[in-house]
DNA sequence: CAGCTCATGTGAACGACCTTTACATGAGCC
DNA sequence: GGCTCATGTAAAGGTCGTTCACATGAGCTG
């Protein structure tokens, strides 16, 4: 009872018949363990049971199941970031600050994938189809300011949204490597990490002359074009973005 | 005449002279060829001419040579944004976003060091002079965002220092993370990584309400309180911090 | 200068890991 | 029933990290 997946030698016949996912979630668990350089092959075959050679009739050799890992992370990732984008309702800010959090959250609930995916020395490019996941994951982020840089108020440049993506990718990475990983880097903070990054999203925003003041749109439609404070007058919400949370 | 600094056995006595210094060299090459994690410490040995066991002589084991690199990385870190922060000079907006560039220019010229420091999964707590450096360094973005903060129109709320400050870093250590290592995440980008940060600053600057367009005050001083155009109408610098550069 | 001491370096050894190679097993198909 | 080939095993070679008993010699003491 001690062992809970460590499908024994005697309970399963000569060949395991699942291995190479066995060894996914092996390494996955391994990985959340002690970080991706603690993680080791040999350990992996140990924990499926099998010997530590079986592991290379799955994968050409170690760095191949870490990018292995790496994809798999970024394509939840992507499906964490969709499903908070949620397609920009029920208005694009609240939306676009939900994929931030999502971003945190991803980092924090999944530090496995996360670490795999952007501490682990892989490669992006090592392999075709991590890179592909990579990308359609942070198409997310870039449709999402697609979206965002069209409600751009009159009167005031558009921002390229292409830029405004790779900043908001930034922000949320620099907090998410910074602050919000548990084993390295934890620093100790005047705010959570997830309330850092709202408020720096907030001045950003603020700072492209996006209305940022909380508060729901009448219907579903976008609020009208522009709310007179919003890039007039010192028109900073009550207490600003940073003001005392909750 | 192929080994350069593999000080030759013959070539000296049985004692290096200098040994923790060379591995620490040794270490940095090392570090910066094949990354933290690829690096190791038989080959640093090597590289001094002395057998594998030596260097325990100076580290306890191959983290602490890690973390000790760490630590020199901090503190070179500290002295390269200083020496841009300088003091604030000419003005403060100016001499902020030099030390945004001096980040990234870290990030870019000492992979190695940058990679021992936040990318080796060295915990900064592991050594006390580690955990020094690192905040040390981080207290000149700290006092540079205290003077910024100072700065801030009358009418608005004054931004938190550190809350600036912890926004400013993870700008920068985000854009360096994702964009601007050579090795590992090299995507395909419209723009310098340094003009991406330059941009992402001069924008969350606006949010706080700062004045952002580039021009130098006439004198020592500060530029008076408030431009009309700071915090009123849609004053936007023409083109925006994104408008073509140079 | 003789002799002592202790920091510093050596060699050998252990166990763990990564990876390859030759061989074993058995599931699926004829 | 027999073949085949994907899948697993055992053994072996090479590298590492680390420890331990031992060697060396720089610097002090007298």
């Amino acid at each position: 009872m001690s062992w809970r997946k460590e499908t024994r030698r005697a309970e399963r016949g000569y060949h395991h018949g699942n291995l190479k996912e066995a060894l996914l979630q092996a390494a996955l668990g391994l990985i959340a363990e002690k970080g991706a350089a603690g993680f080791t092959f040999a350990d992996a075959a140990r924990m499926a049971g099998v010997s530590a050679a079986a592991p290379y009739r799955h994968f050409r050799d170690r760095d191949e199941l870490l990018s292995s890992i790496a994809q798999r992370g970024f394509e939840q990732f992507e499906a964490r970031l969709t499903a908070a984008w949620d397609d920009g309702r029920p208005d694009t800010v609240t939306a676009f600050e939900r994929v931030g959090r999502a971003y945190l959250a991803f980092a924090r609930e999944e530090p496995a994938f996360y670490n795999a995916m952007f501490e682990s020395g892989v490669p992006v490019d090592s392999n075709p189809a991590l890179q592909a996941a990579s990308e359609r994951a942070f198409n997310i982020i870039r449709a999402a300011a697609e979206r965002l840089a069209a409600l751009a108020p009159p009167g005031t440049p558009r921002p390229p949204a292409m830029m405004m993506a790779l900043h908001i990718w930034s922000m949320a990475h620099g907090v998410a490597s910074l602050f919000s990983r548990g084993d390295a880097a934890r620093r100790k903070l005047p705010m959570s990490p997830d309330e850092l990054l709202e408020a720096e999203v907030l001045i950003y925003l603020r700072g492209l002359g996006f209305p940022t003041d909380r508060r729901p749109p009448a219907k579903s439609a976008e609020p009208p074009p522009v709310p007179p404070e919003a890039s007039s007058g010192s028109g900073v919400p009550p207490g600003g973005p940073w003001g005392k949370p909750k």
